[in-house]
DNA sequence: TCATAACGATGACAGATGTAGTCGATTCGC
DNA sequence: GCGAATCGACTACATCTGTCATCGTTATGA
């Protein structure tokens, strides 16, 4: 079920997510920062709903594509295999390599602190 | 230069940063988890070599393969796309999102609250 | 010395991915 | 009514990735 998204798949996913149900024409508008030609976002919409990552309902003689996941679902899954990856399973050493290299700004921090102080009920 | 590792090769850069330089046979040893055969681990050092991923100093008739980059850069890279990826480039959404999956244990939480206060100094 | 083992290099091949053209059918504007 | 625009489907093709076999060469051991 959980079939990969690529990450130029990914990038049409986002479309979706945020502009709801979507012909593969304003799909494409939207994308118009990739310069993807329609052909290409018409094969990535196919290859998607190939995969079931996204439903097409018919109107009239087209398509609206629309997200058939969460993103948050996505997001989890893609984090999770980059966390285990990278960092045996655990979250601590992400945050804490973020911050080493100076990814964390200050107000990233206090964010931050006021999660866990949130967590921690 | 950064050229991106796959998810393969990241396998076998994994036991070079933990096991020194090695030549292509002790690493495919290492490796016995993934029931690889030498060939395929033969190739994989080969294409992380091009792409300069390690280096290969002759040792009689064989190379010893050694990492030529560091992990905690590589690992910084891959961390990075992730969160701008999938959040925008923030790192704290990623933490609460893994906290509201619960994939964050209590020790986690603790362990995370202590490295906000030793990253407020 | 001579077969054999081991080495790196090279070739192979299927599947995924990025990117796009073409085609038969349909609809829309005039 | 009819040509142009548009749709999804299909085809294409180069590159990357995972996985492995083969080859020419060299060292090793009996």
């Amino acid at each position: 079920m959980t079939e990969r998204i690529s990450e130029a798949e990914w990038q049409v996913m986002e479309i979706l997510w945020a502009h709801g149900p979507l012909t593969a024409q304003a799909a494409a508008a939207q994308l118009a920062a990739t310069a993807w030609t329609l052909a290409t976002v018409k094969t990535l919409l196919s290859r998607l709903a190939a995969k079931g990552a996204v439903t097409t309902t018919e109107d009239g003689r087209r398509f609206l594509y629309a997200p058939a996941v969460a993103r948050a679902d996505i997001a989890a899954g893609e984090s999770r295999r980059l966390v285990d990856r990278l960092f045996g399973g655990r979250a601590t050493p992400l945050v804490a390599h973020l911050a080493e290299r100076g990814e964390l700004s200050n107000a990233d921090i206090a964010e931050l602190e006021a999660l866990i102080r949130e967590l921690k009920q």
